[in-house]
DNA sequence: TTGTACGCGTTATCAG
DNA sequence: CTGATAACGCGTACAA
């Protein structure tokens, strides 16, 4: 049963079909140049002796993988997973396959990986987050391999970015939370080291907070992305740094976390805190409230920076940056600030038991 | 500042070397058998010129592509992510990229990618579910391409698996409530067509019931994964079809659309109705309640896959299947049954207020 | 329309 | 230890 033959070339087809090695390539890849019996007797042979053209020789020949690469922080985190899996939708569409390479949060570890996809012959390269780094910049262009990032935008002469502006999705919930009295916020925000996006985000926080002359002491904690940091980081705020009205979370996942401690610590949300996420994950909808996010366009840049990378394959077209809009969704999560100290006044129970219906309902985009 | 230089091949590193091609080959692949200075010399210029090696070449010279692909029906969900997330970082450390295709939930297009896969070169492939279809896994064999199939168990002389038993799983999670005194289940699944764990899960359900002399016209519900169908669902059910006192949810995700949608109807969960999921995501510790489910261990299955994918390649040792513990886990979310068609007491409102502390607290695996 | 000849870049083999 | 040579399998000028 086991027979080792050694899988058939063009030389066996072109042998059974009783023609040279180099119809048969033709017959395969241009049909329309070979005379229709030739054709069929190749395409026959070919059958028979199930044969499919080397994937090496013709990527050695033809100068071409049709691989292209994704480099991501983590397939852990939905965010990211939905940005590979609309990039790679669109890219398998196009007839190109995608290796995904993670790399943890911190971008440092980037360019290492990008080689290494590079070595391995992929022909395009989907980052998430600016790379600083001059030479590597450099070493993308003069291999020619095409390369977008996601979820950040370009700093000059850097590498094309199909993403959003993290400082300005970040003011914006700022601004939501200002315009309901909040004023003394603090701020979740995930792993910074080499994040580029979290440093954005964080450096918008500050500078508005600073520009209110509000002090900023202990009010960024850095979390990993899971719900229990969130949980945790709420906890030790509220617990021995109480005087927040309002907590900004970097991930919705750290706002799940949050909220979920506070139902376990009897802290109404938003009575008694406010609670803004970012990303706008399915379930944030359904959270208990329903959560007042940010939308982060994750599957648009994954389908948008495949589409760029082909036409630029195939065309050689520019790859020109992009900003996509990143709304604030707002929902019940957030609401007007307690005078900070003295709880509020209970509003009256069940908001869940009087909302039914459809959950976006009550959502309103700014 | 765009200079076209084709590339640096061994050719041009010999000719700045000053030795041939061969020798560089073997400076860099087999430094050892390479004099000290030559290897140096040898390694400067590659360095200089920025050398690496043609992948297609290479894998045509060596017939190796070090390429495997990974084939599931979707990143959009946190358990193939995670899977894959896996069963990539083993892959990587080994040496070996990972190309991931996405299919769909319907099995019956999976042979299709996998040739793909193969026609791009990939020595290994890791799968989702069985599939049945002998021509298919002739062609692997005849290829000599190892293939794992994951979150299901073996048939006989079919691809082996390294997954979990789905229909033991669901008897544990209907003997759960069983022992609560649930005997009017209603089954949530996920797509049947094409889906062998599901129709494996929903097999278990119908087969229990029969055995408990239980009807289940109208208890055996089909719905995507999302939570939005799982809200709909229950719905529906609950409010057309009265009578069960418990949920069994195929995805943790269809899960959280029950219970948020028992808050938004005002059904006390578990004293109304109980629920399990299956999957154990991590929100669904913080759920409200903290929901019982089956917990998948998607992240070692990707792993083990990868071993035996690895070991398979290198060693040429045969892949075994394996059946991992699919444990349910005791949560909240599940509690006596009410005689049916009345609400049973209130047992006091407030048990998230009650449940300060570690969320795994109350927990219990079977 | 078809066949012949060669090269893509690397590495295994064999001789030196 | 090193160099020459051939071959991996395909695709494409070029010639017929």
């Amino acid at each position: 049963m086991l027979d080792l033959k050694p899988k058939a070339t063009v030389a066996d087809v072109a042998r059974l079909a009783g023609v040279s090695a180099a119809t048969v390539s033709r017959a395969l890849t241009t049909p329309e140049v070979v005379s229709e019996q030739t054709r069929e007797r190749v395409l026959a042979a070919a059958a028979r002796l199930g044969f499919s053209p080397n994937p090496a020789a013709r990527a050695l020949r033809r100068q071409k993988s049709m691989i292209v690469g994704a480099v991501i922080p983590t397939l852990g985190s939905a965010i990211y997973a939905r940005l590979v899996n609309a990039f790679q939708d669109w890219m398998s569409a196009a007839g190109y396959l995608t290796i995904v390479l993670t790399s943890g949060f911190d971008n440092g570890g980037v360019p290492e990986k990008v080689r290494l996809l590079i070595d391995h012959g992929v022909e395009g390269v989907l980052l998430v987050g600016q790379i600083h780094d001059p030479e590597f910049v450099w070493f993308l262009q003069q291999r020619r391999v095409p390369a977008v990032t996601t979820y950040s935008i370009a700093d000059e002469l850097l590498i094309p970015s199909i993403g959003f502006d993290n400082q300005d999705a970040m003011l914006r919930a700022l601004q939501h939370l200002a315009e309901r009295g909040h004023r003394d916020v603090l701020l979740l925000c995930g792993p910074l080291a080499g994040n580029d996006r979290q440093v954005a985000r964080r450096a918008a926080f500050i500078g508005a907070m600073r520009r209110q002359g509000q002090p900023i002491e202990n009010r960024v904690v850095e979390c990993e992305y899971s719900i229990e940091a969130g949980e945790r980081a709420f906890r030790d705020n509220w617990l021995h740094a109480r005087g927040f009205t309002a907590v900004l979370c970097c991930s919705d996942v750290l706002a799940f976390g949050v909220i979920a401690e506070c139902q376990r610590l009897g802290v109404r949300v938003p009575d008694d805190v406010s609670v803004v996420g970012f990303d706008d994950l399915e379930f944030s909808a359904r959270l208990n409230p329903p959560l007042t996010t940010i939308a982060v366009p994750s599957e648009e840049m994954g389908r948008r920076a495949a589409e760029a990378i082909v036409e630029n394959l195939r065309q050689g077209r520019e790859i020109l940056s992009l900003t996509l809009e990143a709304p604030l969704i707002v929902r019940q999560s957030t609401g007007v600030a307690r005078v900070t100290g003295k709880p509020a006044e209970s509003k009256g129970k069940a908001p869940a038991a009087s909302d039914k219906g459809s959950v976006r309902r009550k959502e309103r985009q700014v």
